[in-house]
DNA sequence: GCGAAATCTTTACACCGTCAAGATACTAGG
DNA sequence: CCTAGTATCTTGACGGTGTAAAGATTTCGC
């Protein structure tokens, strides 16, 4: 295989070229062009791999959902009781989000347009959701969030946090607050309704 | 003024034409040239108003937020009692997302990057912020919301009303909660947690 | 009323996504 | 092993895009 001319494994190459260019340059950089530059290939080498522009992002956006069940797997294994777990999916969710904010952009840019269907993106996806759901049933249990559906109270947890991140992404948190508060504060106040056991400022 | 080599108001035009593109045919199809097509004039004459593509943006997110704003208001002034006028913000807010999600997702893009600045989008994004935050302290007057902050309890609402919109339009709410129930009872839901009269399901 | 400024058109250029045709390398069947 | 087919990659071309420069046309300040 790896030669000079069949690269060997170009996919995932392509792939990996996409994301450093949307963490070095930001999502107007990404082009099919650049993507093949930077993996070391003509400008129509990538539809050998991807049907088109679309497909590649979606490629994208699915790895970046794996990168965020990795994060948040990592931050929820380390810590015992429920309702650390919980923030703590939270803050990596949170920091994934400012680490890679392109990337995260990318990945929930509403890739998936109801004719076209990207199976690998939609597992991921759901993968994640899954992991959301374990936590916030398990806080559930705990008495630390309310009972109820829980499919219903992983969609209100994660769309707090998700909208707390796309808010900061999108510069439309106050000033005011970023200066008195950080961030880990800020997403700490802004879960503390969904608790039981509120400690509110 | 208005004869056919000067067009008279050809910024609020092209304004205009880009918001129906986007209506109609999406984000993709936000063009300049095509902005400059459907407002009759050539595809170098936006520069006479707007420095470049990305300015022309700013001004249609900037009245995507005036739009938004008009409709909260709306929402808002025909109610009597605070939590009332807290549910029908929260509701106009995800039809506004839902009639015209491309202009919706163009309004919190990020539109307003670092070194440029829009002053008009960055009005009218206070604007809209402060409306909610009235609602919001009277709410907390009332005893509906918990007291504290009140920048930070606006944060808070408004992130998990746009979270939540965010998430319906990337389609990331699981098919089943959608099956089960309508928008308005998700939504409803999802904000239960912030009362303090919690009636969850 | 005239020169300057604003507005719009035309032309041009580099870059983009995509397609078609051809070159190259791997792979399976004899 | 050898050959035919297939997968992969290159080259070249096309129309569309953002943007800059130069010129035409209209409006406006003095």
């Amino acid at each position: 295989m790896n030669n000079s001319y069949h690269h060997g494994d170009l996919k995932n190459a392509l792939i990996r070229a996409g994301i450093e260019i949307l963490s070095k340059d930001g999502v107007q950089a990404l082009t099919l062009r650049q993507v093949a530059k930077k993996a070391g290939v003509s400008h129509a080498a990538p539809y050998a791999h991807f049907a088109d522009k679309q497909a590649l992002i979606a490629a994208i956006a699915a790895e970046g959902y794996r990168q965020l069940y990795e994060k948040l797997a990592a931050a929820q294994e380390s810590r015992v009781d429920a309702l650390a777990r919980l923030m703590a999916v939270a803050q990596a969710y949170a920091q994934f989000a400012i680490d890679e904010p392109d990337h995260f952009k990318i990945t929930f840019s509403g890739v998936v347009e109801a004719e076209k269907d990207y199976p690998d993106y939609v597992e991921q996806s759901k993968r994640c959701f899954a992991l959301v759901m374990v936590v916030v049933t398990d806080c559930q249990s705990g008495g630390i969030l309310e009972p109820g559906d829980p499919e219903l109270a992983t969609v209100s947890v994660w769309a707090s946090i998700h909208g707390f991140v796309q808010l900061m992404l999108a510069n439309q948190i106050p000033g005011a607050l970023l200066a008195q508060y950080s961030m880990p504060e800020l997403l700490s106040f802004h879960l503390n309704p969904f608790l039981r056991t509120n400690t509110q400022p």
